[in-house]
DNA sequence: GTTCCTGCAAAAGTTTTGCAAAAAT
DNA sequence: ATTTTTGCAAAACTTTTGCAGGAAC
C-alpha cells in the first residue's frame, strides 16, 4: 500500500469507489461501504474514531470487528480518502479528506474537548512556503490551536 | 494539578527550580532533576519520548521507572515547563516550553520521520486571532505540516 | 514525623497481527 | 478458482494506577 500523494484530492462520486478500490488491487466489500456511509453522512466537520465508527455501526445493528474497521481506515488513508488527525490524546481521528488547497484546522478546548473547525489561507500558504523552501513535497498539514473555551473559563474560575 | 496557563512561558534558572516545585507543594527528586536535565541538555528542538527518557538515563546508568518518568512528564507539562506534541502517531513527546510568544511548528517527512522545525509571525497571529474571535483563551497552538522530504521522493521514485 | 515520591507489577486503552473461514473478483 | 477480506482471539504498545517501601521536606 503507497499513499497516492497530494493529488488524490478530489472526492469518489459513490458508483465509482467500487473502481477505484478494484484499480488498486481491493475489493468494495460492506464493511468498507458502510464505514465510509458513515464518514458521508457525517461530512460536516465530524470526526471519527474506530471507536466511534463500531458502535455507530452496531447501533444500526451492523457489527464490524475492529480489526476490519482498523483496516480500512488504513486502507482509505491510504488511497487519500480520509485522513488522520490527532485532536485528542491516545486516540486516532479520521475525517473525510478535503482539497489540499482548502484543509481546515481545529480549535481544541483542553478541558472539555469541543472543537472549533476554521480555514485560513495564510496558514495554508505558510504549508506551501515551508514545504518548498525545504524541497518537501507537500501532503497535509494540520494547525490545531489549544486553548479554553469561554463555558471553561467560567467553570475554572468558579470552581478555585 | 492545575495548568498554569500562557504566562508560564518563561525558563526556570536551575537553582531556582527547586523552589518553583516546593512553592506548588512538589518536591525536588534526583529524578525530576535527570529528567529536566536531559530536555535542557537536549534543548535544540529536540523531541523527547517516555522511551527515550527512559533509554537515555539507562545509558547514563540512571535507571528510572516509565510511572515516575510519566508522572514527571505530567508534572512538568502542568508547570508549563515542557511541552506535549504528537509528531509520531500513537505516542507523545516532550519538548520545553518556549515563549507564546514564539511558538515553533514542524515540518515532518512521512516516510522516515525527519523533521524540521519553523518559527512563522503569521501562524501565530491566526492562533491568537481564532481564540481571541471564539473567546476561548490561548494555551498554545501546534501547526504540524506533513511531506515527503527530498532524500525519501528519490527514493520512492526509484523503488517504484 | 508527615507527606510526597518511587518502583514494581498489574491493569487499562488503543491498535496490530496470525490464522482459518467467508466473500469478492 | 484464486486472491482478498473478515472475525476472532491473542499480542503488542504506550500509558496509567494501586500499593508498600523510601526519600524529601
Amino acid at each position: 500500500m503507497t499513499s497516492r500523494g497530494p493529488e488524490a484530492d478530489t472526492f469518489q462520486a459513490p458508483e465509482t469507489l467500487r473502481s477505484l478500490l478494484n484499480q488498486e488491487g481491493f475489493r468494495l466489500t460492506s464493511q468498507r461501504q458502510k464505514i465510509l456511509d458513515l464518514f458521508e453522512a457525517n461530512s460536516y466537520g465530524r470526526h471519527l474514531s474506530a471507536e466511534e465508527i463500531h458502535h455507530a455501526l452496531a447501533a444500526q445493528g451492523k457489527k464490524i470487528s475492529f480489526s476490519t474497521i482498523y483496516r480500512a481506515l488504513h486502507m482509505l488513508v491510504s488511497l487519500g480518502l480520509i485522513q488522520e488527525v490527532e485532536l485528542v490524546e491516545g486516540r486516532k481521528l479520521y475525517e473525510l479528506s478535503t482539497p489540499s488547497t482548502n484543509p481546515h484546522h481545529h480549535l481544541v478546548c483542553v478541558h472539555c474537548g469541543a472543537f472549533n473547525e476554521f480555514t485560513d489561507e495564510q496558514v495554508t500558504q505558510v504549508s506551501a512556503r515551508e514545504t518548498l523552501q525545504r524541497g518537501f513535497s507537500l501532503v497535509n498539514c494540520q494547525f490545531t490551536v489549544l486553548g479554553v473555551c469561554p463555558q471553561c473559563q467560567k467553570k475554572v474560575l468558579t470552581t478555585k
